[in-house]
DNA sequence: ATATTTAAGTGTTAAGTTTACACTTCAAAT
DNA sequence: ATTTGAAGTGTAAACTTAACACTTAAATAT
C-alpha cells in the first residue's frame, strides 16, 4: 500500500445477483421491480449491501436464499462495478456474481412477494444503473465458459434427457448443434451417469434419464478439457 | 436491493496489483517492502485505496504508474477479496488487479525509491494478508488464458523473436514446447508481422524479430480461436 | 580463405479429432 | 396390427495436432 488508510474514503459496497434459470427452451434471468427509491418501479438485478459479519460470497448466498429460498447454489464472483455515478445517491461500488439454479425448485411465494419474474434474457426489460451491464457480461462469462469446458449442469434438474442439455447448450451458445456429434463428445467426456429411468413426458418412446456425476466432472477437468497453444 | 442504505456499513476499499514481468528467461512479480504498519517490513503486493474521484481501472492505473511510471498498462480485473480479518486493521474489501509489463521499461528509480523487487514466481517470499492468494489466482487465470487463446505479448519487448515467444508460453504454461509446431501454430494465426531486422545477440546466424500485430489478432479472435462442445 | 561453431529455420507423416450426414428403434395411440 | 414421432445410433472424410531431425546462416577461430 502506498497510501496512509486515513487518506481514504470508505463507501458502500453493494452486491448484486445475476440468476440465470432454463425452463427447458429458454435461458432466463431473475429480475425484481423496486420498491424503493430511486428508480422505484424499474426493473433491476437483486442486490444488497454487504454487512460487517460476512465476506462477499456470504452475502451473495444470503441476497440468493432470500428471494429464491435456496441454499448451496451454484454462484461465482463476476466482476465489481465502480463507476462513480452509477448510483445516484452516494458512491457505490458493487460486486456481481452469477448464480445458476434449477428454475423448477425455486420457492413460488417468496418470489411473488418481491415482485420478481423470470424474462428471457432476450426480452427482459431496460434495468437500472449499470446492471444491464453486468447481465451482459455473466451471459458473455456463461458462453466463454460452456464454449470451454462442460459448465451450466446447476441450470437442470438432477436427473436430464440428453435432449434437455443439448438445449440448454445450444441456448447458451446462441447456435444449433448436431445431435449425434453431441452425444458422442457429452459420452466421451465420462462425465454423467445413465440411469435405468426414462423420462416419458417428451415421446411414446421416452427418453433416458441422466445424471451428473461432480467427481467424474473434476477428475476429467484435471486431465484437462482445456487445450494448448 | 433488497436493504435500506442506511442498514448498511461502509467499508474501506483498497486495490491489489499483481504485476506481472517477463526477463526472457523466467515469469516474475514485482513486490515491494511495507514501510509502515500493519505487517512493515513485510514482503506485499503494491496497491492503495480507492479516492473519491476515480473508478477502479483508474485507480489500478494510478497505483500503477506511481509505482512503475508506466501508462498505458494490460490492466485487467481479478477478483475481490473480502475475507472479514484480511486486514487486521480495519474491514477492508480488496479489488486484486493483475498487469502485464514489459520489463525493460520500467522506471528503476521508483521502484528503488519503494524498495520494490522483482522476483521469479517460484522464488517470491510469503506475502502479507491475503497476497499470495491473489497471486495464486492470479497466475491461474493468466495460464488459463494462455491455454485458450495467445495472450501475453504485453510481457515482451515491441521486437521479439519467436524464440522469445515461445520462452515466455513455456514459462506461463510450465511446460516445453515443441519448437517447429510452436511457430507453425502462431503462423497460422496470422497475429504476428515478420520485420526485416534480426536479434543478433543470440547467435551467430541471428533470429528475425517479430512484431504482435493487435488488429489481425483481434480479427483472429472474432473468428474464434476457441473451440466448440 | 577455410573450417568450425551454434542457434535459427524448415516439412512430413501418423495419430487423433471434428464434422457431416440418415436410418432404425421403441413405446404409445389409434 | 398399424401409425406416429422423438430417441437413439455409426461411419467416412476433412481437418488438426503431435512427433520427429536435418539444413542454413553468420560469426569466430585457424
Amino acid at each position: 500500500m502506498l497510501d496512509e488508510y486515513s487518506a481514504s474514503d470508505k463507501v458502500l459496497l453493494a452486491l448484486d445477483c445475476i440468476i440465470f434459470g432454463f425452463d427447458k427452451e429458454e435461458l432466463k434471468i431473475l429480475l425484481i421491480k423496486r420498491d424503493f427509491e430511486p428508480e422505484k418501479g424499474k426493473w433491476s438485478l437483486i442486490g444488497g449491501f454487504l454487512k460487517k459479519e460476512e465476506n462477499l460470497d456470504e452475502a451473495a448466498d444470503r441476497i440468493l436464499k432470500k428471494l429464491t429460498g435456496l441454499n448451496n447454489v451454484y454462484l461465482e464472483q463476476l466482476h465489481s462495478y465502480s463507476k462513480i455515478d452509477r448510483d445516484p445517491v452516494e458512491r457505490t461500488i458493487s460486486v456481481a456474481y452469477y448464480a445458476l439454479i434449477n428454475i423448477e425448485e425455486h420457492n413460488e411465494k417468496l418470489i411473488d412477494q418481491y415482485g420478481a419474474k423470470w424474462f428471457s434474457i432476450s426480452e427482459a426489460p431496460g434495468l437500472i444503473f449499470d446492471h444491464d451491464t453486468m447481465v451482459k457480461h455473466a451471459i458473455s462469462r456463461l458462453r466463454y465458459k460452456t464454449s470451454k469446458e462442460p459448465v451450466g449442469f446447476e441450470l437442470l434438474p438432477p436427473k436430464f434427457t440428453m435432449k434437455q442439455l443439448q438445449t440448454l447448450y445450444e441456448c447458451i451458445l446462441d447456435e444449433k448443434l448436431d445431435k449425434r456429434n453431441f452425444i458422442n463428445k457429452i459420452n466421451a467426456m465420462d462425465i454423467l451417469v445413465k440411469l435405468d429411468e426414462k423420462d416419458m413426458s417428451s415421446s411414446r418412446k421416452g427418453s433416458f434419464l441422466y445424471n451428473y456425476d461432480q467427481k467424474k466432472y473434476l477428475a476429467n477437468k484435471a486431465k484437462g478439457f482445456d487445450f494448448k497453444i
